[in-house]
DNA sequence: GCTTGACCTGGAGCGCGCTCCAGGTCGCAT
DNA sequence: ATGCGACCTGGAGCGCGCTCCAGGTCAAGC
């Protein structure tokens, strides 16, 4: 009755959810980011809910610019099983304040641009005539 | 006496202040970023404070991710003198809102990564022994 | 039996942003 | 005069992360 009871998920459905080209996924999987996928009788893929877990994971790690090289190490690591909990657990925090630096530093950045904007608002107002009141 | 009073700067300075490559520095050069840069008689660049200004803000630009092509329509919209202010102005206003829009897509990524952060932490401590007490 | 659509394969190609290279010039110090 | 170091040029090459393609298979519907 709930979808997410499905066992599996054809290509299509894959890439629409996650909002990734079948040739993305395909590369995914060729480069060890995906397991090697089941398969249908026909060769069609039949992902899996792990395999849409592990997506989930990728997508967040892929959107906040983990190179795919590191992305592997870390679906390697999820392969090996249980016994690399720690690694991961390494992985992840790292991760987590490579992004805590970045965001500062684009915050900084941010801060020198809306230097540059309020510098440009003065600019334009400094230009245009004063519409309340005059120089007496 | 302040180096600040230098009338210009040599390649080497400037990639140095920058920490870009003295490729990088004529590779912007070529491709718009830059005003065609000052010659010495021996033909060696003369970077002029408004080169390097304008460098500060590409350094801005490219280190949140603005590309090139972008970064180029900015920097001749500055050639072009002071009547662009006002659409260089929307170029600096639209980039501040996609970096908004990014660094909260970020902080987004940055709460699932923690979920699962805090589930491997849980795994990690259900293995070990508990080290304070006994279970009676 | 034929078409359609979803998917398959291996491999080539692409866009971006540099990065590297060979071969040369210039000015200064030894 | 020689060497050195900083720089010059045009153009080729690279690493990344896809993206595209030709040619094929399979299942379902008409």
């Amino acid at each position: 009755m709930l979808s997410s009871m499905k066992d599996h998920y054809t290509p299509g459905e894959v890439a629409e959810r996650f909002d990734l080209s079948l040739d993305t996924l395909r590369y995914y999987e060729k480069v060890g980011l995906l397991r090697r996928v089941e398969r249908a009788p026909s060769g069609h893929r039949r992902y899996r809910v792990d395999d849409v877990e592990m997506l989930d994971m990728i997508r967040c790690l892929r959107d906040t610019d983990m190179p795919i090289a590191r992305l592997r190490e870390f679906a390697e690591s999820v392969r090996e099983g249980e016994h690399t909990v720690a690694e991961r657990l390494d992985m992840l925090q790292e991760h987590q304040e490579r992004l805590n630096r970045r965001i500062e530093e684009m915050r900084r950045c941010q801060a020198v641009i809306q230097h540059k904007i309020d510098y440009y608002l003065g600019v334009l107002v400094e230009r245009s005539p004063r519409p309340l009141e005059e120089t007496s």
